[in-house]
RNA sequence: GACUCAGUAGCUCAGCAGGUAGAGCACAUCCCUUUUAAGGAUGGGGUCCUGGGUUCGAAUCCCAGCUGAGUCA
């Protein structure tokens, strides 16, 4: 390149280029500054990478009922959120989504604890409000693209004269949110930049305290994202009713003897799905508060000792109002070999590369944010996506997504039924 | 009715050749973590069933009572 400016020939290229960098205005990218240092770093990073840059606060949720006591509310985090976009030298701008948030958030994780289920709120969060909502408004700016400060990467590449767009694990492999934006579909993604995402978050850190930026040092934030640090019971108690139900233990030998099951196709039913326990399958040993309270894996709040090892949720009935259990990190019942995801819930974020009724692959797995990868086989059916793990998944939970990865990039995901 | 065994933290139990108590589970707090869980660390908790007695001293020995489980009739 720098061989070839200084080449007579290459003067008319040289102009063109000088002209189109002179006369294109900026690229216009919105940030959704939230008050923490990710965003922050992000935004000065923008700026720095010479893009036009506009930061815009949202507001999504107001309640503070059941949120633990000490935590921040939105009007610090926006007060700070200012003051960076101050520090950065960029215009500042808050838009209240919170009625939105609740319809097409709060209102689905009530939706989906009362069926049983575990939502998983801040994936949806991304999906219906940041990189819906909120990226509408971003557009209505006049923004070419939107920014936020996840840990994960995009890259693009051309193919059959169409651009594709690749979602792409956190370079630091401790932060990795690729997880959280697993719902993003590519044209969301062609709009999105995730500036820190090539960074370790140390290197954040380090960046945020030598701009001086006043969120150098905030702590991390954590709970549902906007909802905040909240206590799971007694949220969900404003709208799920309690009520005491059975705790009934299944015998290890019990969750031995049906697991017995060749991994083959023809057995994908029991496979790949939850074991339905029955009140008969094992003993009372407690009570529980309310079935839909409970998920599986969980130990804490159960509130039944006497056992040499610690209980763990092995199933829940919210119709029956029981909760199983099993004693032991190891229980069998803990362990499931694969799970299922119904076709309409199957989401590609490489269209390109969606499966076909009958085909089989290879790729690796995550099914809740920060678990390891696995190993899976994948296995495409009319009715939906089979998934088989090369090791037995501890605590698969419906209502999760499950995500599958080939390396570093997340092609897809579904929620667990 | 007789006999045997048991009655120690919220629960399950250990301690019992006498010197004022421990473990696991549960619970709480903190750490980790933008979901839910899990995981790690720390911690709070006991009239040792009741009443007598022996002893310098009893959860530990003796007696009586109460409660529970079982065995025999």
């Amino acid at each position: 390149m720098t061989g070839c400016f200084s080449d007579p020939c290459c003067k008319h290229a040289r102009f063109v280029l000088l002209l189109s960098v002179y006369s294109q205005r900026m690229e216009k990218v919105v940030i959704g500054l939230s008050g923490g240092v990710d965003s922050s770093v992000a935004a000065y990073l923008l700026k720095q990478q010479g893009y036009d840059v506009t930061a815009l606060f949202m507001i999504n949720w107001h309640d503070r009922t059941g949120t633990l006591t000490g935590q921040c509310t939105w009007e610090d985090d926006a007060l700070i959120a200012e003051m960076v976009a101050k520090k950065l030298d960029m215009p500042f701008h808050i838009v209240d989504l919170s009625k939105d948030y609740k319809q097409r958030v709060v209102d689905y994780m009530f939706d989906e604890y009362s069926k049983g289920r575990t939502p998983n709120p801040d994936v949806l969060c991304n999906r219906e409000i940041k990189f819906d909502i909120f990226l509408n408004e971003c557009l209505k700016l006049g923004a070419d693209y939107v920014a936020t400060g996840h840990y994960c990467r995009k890259s693009s590449f051309a193919h059959d004269g169409k651009t594709i767009h690749q979602l792409l694990a956190g370079t630091d492999p401790n932060k990795d949110q690729s997880y959280f934006l697993c719902q993003l579909n590519q044209d969301q993604l062609s709009k999105s930049l995730f500036p820190v995402g090539g960074l370790l978050k140390p290197e954040v850190r380090r960046i945020a305290a030598e701009q001086q930026l006043p969120t150098a040092t905030r702590k991390d934030s954590q709970g549902i994202c906007f909802v905040g640090k909240v206590d799971l019971p007694s949220f969900l108690q404003q709208q799920l009713q309690a009520r005491t139900g059975n705790v009934i233990e299944i015998p290890a030998d019990f969750a031995e003897k049906k697991k017995n099951v060749e991994k083959i196709p023809d057995n994908f039913k029991k496979l790949c799905f939850a074991y339905p326990y029955k009140p008969w399958n094992g003993k009372v040993i407690g009570e529980h508060r309310g079935a839909h309270f409970y998920t599986i894996g969980q130990r804490k709040g159960l509130s039944i000792g006497g056992h040499a090892d610690p209980l763990f949720v092995v199933g829940t009935d919210v119709k029956r109002n029981i909760i199983y259990v099993g004693e032991g990190t190891e229980h069998p019942a803990l362990y499931r070999p694969g799970l299922f995801i119904p076709t309409p819930e199957i989401h590609w974020i490489r269209t390109d590369l969606a499966m076909k009724d009958g085909e089989t692959r290879h790729y690796e797995v995550r099914i809740r944010y920060r678990q390891p990868l696995e190993k899976t086989t994948l296995y495409q059916r009319k009715e939906g996506l089979y998934m088989i793990f090369d090791q037995e998944q501890r605590g698969i939970t419906a209502g999760q997504f499950a995500a599958w990865y080939d390396g570093e990039e997340l092609l897809g995901s579904g929620v667990i039924i």
